[in-house]
DNA sequence: CGGATGCCTGTAATCGCTTTCTCATATCCG
DNA sequence: CGGATATGAGAAAGCGATTACAGGCATCCG
């Protein structure tokens, strides 16, 4: 910075206003600082400006498992939606344990991360208290929950799976089955799986145990599940599962067995990746608009970080994407 | 820090040491500083640490898209690999553009980091020169040029591609086709087209321009790209893709319009993603060990930085995978 | 025409750590 | 037992920015 400033022949001040876009500076002296910078090719030092500024460019997000289309398309419209604001993206997995969600949130902090995104609500009390103490704003994506403290941007996973539930119902199922996502500190897969139990009870159905079948999201574990389902002496006619993966396992499993989707059991998603369309039959499923809600995580994060005043709780707008997996229910 | 070394009863000195693992400290003191961290939760500051060691451990990774499986596979791999060993992945995404590699290239070397991995070979000169300048090392992947002067860790793409043409070749096919990447800025599709081209040359057979489809890494196009092809007078009996994704589009697009696969014509993959064994007819490829591929990348970037001494150019082994998508050429 | 005002720029302290000296103490050996 | 050699710990100088604070110089107005 001392060699642009002597270079431009003006002061280390002058050329951090020049950096910092504020301030008043002749448009002259600029000038010769942007061209003393182009001409020396400097690159300022990140670490430097947030050691002096006690701020930082750097937002980490915490992803469960990045090798999940559904979080790789959302981390990649958050890069781009940060860097296009002249933040950096840091990422780590937690791989659904929140202890280790804990850990990445540590070096998020201590690389001076500005602020962090979380998927889910569900945080170790150490994250939560750690976040506190260095003054750190969050945002929990992925999950909408007005009533509680933390902003988050999402959507009522309960809610949107009993959407499913009812259109299932109109079509005259009565047995179902759900392939659901590892329950275990997974408030969304919890959230989904409830949303289905509720919707079902109020329609004065039952979701036994024994029909709902946990896995990861994980073509080969969905279609073993998919699979035991069926193999039941009295099968689902209608199966919902916690993610579209597992809806591509159910699907794959039947092609291999031979089962008819939809004549013999109706086949649910849920995030309608982009395979969804295009495998046979392709799979109905609950569209969620992934890099939207990121990049609005990342907009809610940014505004919180500049004292903006922004609604601290937003609802991501999903919608029931009927294809081909689904029909009537079987008439015995 | 200097509350640390307050509780501790020593000087902030003693405290950097213990936390640097290094130099010599007395067990006892070691003990108590260690305790003061705890209690007090202290987490040292990333920025003022690279700022004043004038290194840091932060490496960024630059990927053409992460909404692509095989690099989604890889950046997990990678995150979880640098994090095991007390770095932080910066990630960042080019679009496949050299531009985008350089800006993004740039941002990272304001952010300190340590080293850099990309993908390929072909970057922008600036952005070998701002890595010169700011002797900051990097390694190539995908890609494997002994003999060009940057650490590289990959295959040799033209080679590989070469070995799925022989293996057709014996199955007796000589009409073929390839669903290529867009080889524009992309040494690997380029790679992958030429070794296919040169293999059928060596064999007497050609590959005429209208023969070639380029398309993004996208099912959509790549079914498209593959109706395409077997509306044409004579279609082909052997289509090869330049991607798992694009033999995805082919073997769905076959299921759409009826076309047999492998009866009618046959489809080869590159990556060996997940799904390809799982997809009816499955899909016959080139396994790609990505995970490890960024693994050894990371572990020869850590090599440069410690001063290592390590092999500048590591092939990765790959291997054809046959499945059902493959089969004897049809007899007219 | 003098002082107030506003615009622009410079000086220097500071951010939280690492690291080089420097020095005190403990250990060792002949 | 004395001096050489390790070993352990502290003092202080940066690292490369930001940002009060201060001050110079036009401009403006009464």
């Amino acid at each position: 910075m001392a060699d642009v400033a002597a270079a431009a022949q003006v002061s280390t001040a002058t050329v951090s206003r020049v950096l910092n876009k504020a301030d008043y500076v002749k448009p002259a002296t600029r000038k010769a600082v942007e061209e003393a910078i182009a001409a020396l090719g400097y690159i300022p030092s990140g670490a430097a400006r947030s050691l002096s500024s006690r701020s930082s460019r750097i937002i980490g997000a915490i992803i469960p498992s990045i090798d999940n289309s559904i979080f790789a398309a959302g981390v990649e419209a958050l890069q781009t939606h940060l860097s296009e604001r002249g933040y950096h993206l840091l990422i780590g997995s937690s791989n659904y344990d929140p202890e280790e969600e804990y850990q990445v949130c540590r070096s998020f902090l201590e690389q001076h991360a500005a602020g962090v995104i979380m998927m889910g609500e569900t945080h170790s009390p150490d994250c939560l208290a750690v976040l506190e103490r260095y003054a750190t704003p969050f945002v929990n994506t992925g999950v909408y929950s007005p009533d509680r403290p933390y902003p988050c941007v999402g959507f009522d996973n309960a809610g949107v799976a009993a959407t499913a539930v009812r259109y299932l119902l109109q079509l005259g199922h009565e047995r179902f089955a759900m392939i659901a996502g590892i329950t275990t500190d997974n408030d969304r897969a919890i959230g989904r799986l409830r949303g289905v139990r509720a919707e079902l009870a109020a329609n004065g159905l039952e979701l036994p145990d024994e029909r709902v079948l946990e896995c990861r999201y994980d073509i080969a574990e969905s279609r073993a599940a998919f699979r035991t389902l069926m193999r039941r002496a009295e099968p689902p006619t209608a199966v919902l599962c916690g993610n579209d993966v597992q809806g591509f396992g159910a699907i794959l499993e039947a092609q291999h067995s031979g089962i008819r989707i939809p004549e013999e059991v109706s086949v649910v998603g849920f995030d309608d990746l982009v395979l969804s369309r295009h495998l046979k039959p392709s799979l109905t499923t609950i569209r969620v608009p992934t890099q939207e809600m990121w990049c609005r995580a990342a907009d809610m994060l940014l505004a919180l970080l500049s004292g903006k005043d922004t609604p601290r709780a937003l609802e991501i707008e999903t919608s029931l994407i009927v294809r081909e997996s689904t029909g009537p229910a079987p008439t015995r």
